[in-house]
DNA sequence: CGTGAGGTTGACGATGATCAAAAAGTGTGG
DNA sequence: CCACACTTTTTGATCATCGTCAACCTCACG
């Protein structure tokens, strides 16, 4: 029932989950492991591995072109899920990458359905987190569909601290991002050398400065304006439990 | 229990679910409706509506910008879904349009979540398909992020191919497809000019044919190759079922 | 026959990629 | 502490892709 089980934290912070429930959640955590940056933990076409929630560090997800592009399509942090969809597809769509050292709990899927059949409303928890997810996959579409660089930067940036500050780990000040300017590179659909010419517009602009591992947020107010941030797609409201 | 229930056939063909699921599935589906091409079913920001299986007809689902732009996420065929992720976040974080007149059977979120409770394997089979309908809109990230026009262009034709062949609709032949080049520049992330452009290129390519209201695999092997057309994501194995 | 929507084509320009090179940090071993 | 290799950031120059503007065509429909 700890607290620190980042999971619980986050399903619990919007789900009137039961004690018997919360009880079930932790139990679904086993063997805590640990990867070091860089390494895959999933590759694209593997089948049969196992989940993870993520409790420290940062990963990432990502498809790779047959020609070597990539295109990254989610950072996680803290609290997340990894691999969730690949186990329930049986093979991996992606890969997955930890950008730093991280630390994971893995979960086995076989525990997560028993855990349903047991708490119906614990798959519903799970059901609207995927929900949460796929919403945030949705507004990268759109931002990389239909913003130029400069917004797209401005968006993707104000979008990851109003996730990380969820966890406690970030405010309208900034955050600490250890996110090399190649990763934000292939998360925009961006080159490296226009991720860098896009950073130093927005800091010339005033706007946000990312230097030294730390995002700035210089202003806010003008940065969300600029980039059309509509944070609403991430409301933080639980699901429609009964 | 109709198998002309599109629901019902999507995941019956690939989850084992017994008579009883069955049954509880087919009386989710309330009242039958209709609605008129063009005409929003859901508008983002909006809340509290239903959520809808798709019967006949397609719908897109998009989301705009402040400055008038838009991109589309999805579309979406018979059987698939029709606002499931807003009625979970309880705001939709985007609008659903009839492409064509369409008809939808609505489904109550509170009879879905009493489902859960009296058949977790249904939750499982619900959880899936969100799962696959996710594998979809990373591959749209994908596409519009790292594939250039040309490539992305014969990518969706593929894979809208793919999925419309999964419910009788269409075959390595083709398939018809009612969008107009202004759906498709705002599925894909281009101008409707330069759609018609990549489209003659396509055409003059000898890999496929989009006229009047039908795409025409004019050499299926040579476009999927050059569009690096891999559909293992949309892997129709069933859900880890127990 | 007129109107409007969708499709087609050309000319031009802007956004962002590519190529190239240098500067600044980082870690390693001597 | 320094030399080094290596990664990451920074900047300039050039080029290609794709958007914008504009015009015209075709077809369906009233």
């Amino acid at each position: 029932m700890t607290e620190t089980n980042p999971l619980v934290r986050k399903l619990g912070a919007f789900v009137a989950l039961s004690d018997a429930e919360l009880a079930v959640l932790a139990s679904l955590h086993k063997r805590r492991r640990t990867f070091v940056a860089g390494r895959d933990l999933v590759h694209q076409g593997q089948s049969d591995q196992a989940a993870y929630i993520l409790a420290s560090g940062w990963a990432c997800s990502y498809k790779l072109l047959e020609d070597g592009q990539r295109q990254i399509v989610d950072f996680q942090i803290p609290g997340d899920f990894l691999g969730l969809r690949s186990v329930l597809l049986h093979v991996s769509d992606h890969s997955i990458e930890p950008v730093t050292d991280i630390e994971v709990t893995e979960i086995l899927v076989a525990d997560l359905l028993d855990a349903f059949a047991q708490t119906p409303r614990l798959a519903t928890a799970i059901l609207w987190a995927a929900s949460r997810d796929e919403a945030m996959v949705v507004e990268h579409l759109v931002d990389i569909g239909r913003r130029n660089a400069t917004e797209r930067m401005a968006h993707f940036l104000l979008e990851l601290g109003a996730r990380l500050a969820l966890v406690g780990m970030g405010s309208k000040a900034g955050y600490a991002c250890l996110l090399s300017q190649y990763l934000l590179a292939d998360a925009l659909g961006l080159s490296a050398v226009h991720v860098n010419r896009v950073l130093r517009q927005l800091r010339e602009g005033g706007m946000v400065t990312f230097r030294d591992g730390f995002v700035a947020f210089d202003n806010y107010h003008q940065l969300a304006d600029f980039a059309q941030f509509d944070p609403s797609y991430m409301d933080q409201r639980g699901p429609l439990l009964r």
